[in-house]
DNA sequence: TTATTATATTTAACATGTTAATTAAATGCC
DNA sequence: GGCATTTAATTAACATGTTAAATATAATAA
């Protein structure tokens, strides 16, 4: 059995355990969690987008998506308007006060991120983002294939 | 603004939701989730652990760890047993179904760890590892500064 | 010793994660 | 055109995460 203590998946919890809080402290200024700060950060990027695309932007499921969106609502952030088009979709936009957050917590977000660079070379940086992003790819098709059978003889 | 779909943490999380369903889907097997497994390995590794010890160990906070005790402990896989030595103190131990789990779940989780290692090169992997580590404790280190001042003087 | 301070566990209040099931609306196919 | 199949959003049931506070016990200092 593996180290445990540094197995990939711990080591993965552990690096998110020590950089969070610094980004949990600045969404806290502004009664934001991280969640919801993600939420926001994808609206910012593209407005009214449905739920559906929303919760891929923002790696979030969307079961859960649906309370993090009733609590964006319910403090004024977020509006929610069914489209015509198709009825079943839900498309989430800012209000104007969702979309004014923007200008105060980027700043913010932005120095902790430097911050955050700062710790390691930028090689390491740049070869750490791209062995996840592979990774990632490569676990996330291999998880595609096995759970169903393949629909008709993929090979293997 | 950074990418966001490619920042650090959007990346450690896509990783992990690529990675862990992989291993759910073998502890689900055995009627465990996943913050319960990571008990029960600590405790496989060593037994009889403080509260404390066990949360440090898992990754898994205090709080959420007491929950967790609680139905490993009603599904008769640990029992609680408070020390003599320091009343405060609740050590968590295997019961014996609890270390008999181990034979039988660590054979499957070590064959699906083995497919992920083989994901990227083994220089990719072990520069992975090391310089989430290295991420991990610089920026623990920064987040034990600024909360309060240093006690004393410490010096920056 | 006693008041103070620190530590270990737990509870509380709220938000989120995970999986399965529901509901409503759209699509595919015969 | 009608029926089985998909898709989008939601609900349900349960487990966990996060922060603050409470409780009990231990260590410490005046």
């Amino acid at each position: 059995m593996k180290p445990f203590d540094s197995s990939l998946p711990m080591m993965l919890y552990r690096t998110l355990d020590a950089v969070m809080p610094a980004f949990r402290a600045i969404f806290a200024q502004f009664d934001l969690t991280e969640q919801q700060w993600r939420v926001l950060r994808a609206l910012w990027e593209r407005d009214a987008r449905p739920l559906v695309a929303l919760a891929e932007a923002t790696l979030i499921q969307a079961p859960s998506l649906v309370g993090i969106v009733d609590r964006l609502q319910r403090n004024g952030l977020v509006e929610r308007r069914r489209s015509d088009l198709d009825r079943r979709v839900v498309r989430v936009r800012l209000t104007a006060a969702g979309a004014a957050l923007e200008a105060h917590v980027t700043p913010l977000v932005d120095a902790a991120y430097a911050d955050l660079e700062g710790l390691v070379s930028q090689d390491e940086w740049n070869s750490l983002i791209s062995t996840l992003a592979k990774m990632a790819d490569r676990a996330k098709a291999n998880g595609r294939e096995l759970p169903s059978e393949p629909r008709r003889a993929a090979g293997g």
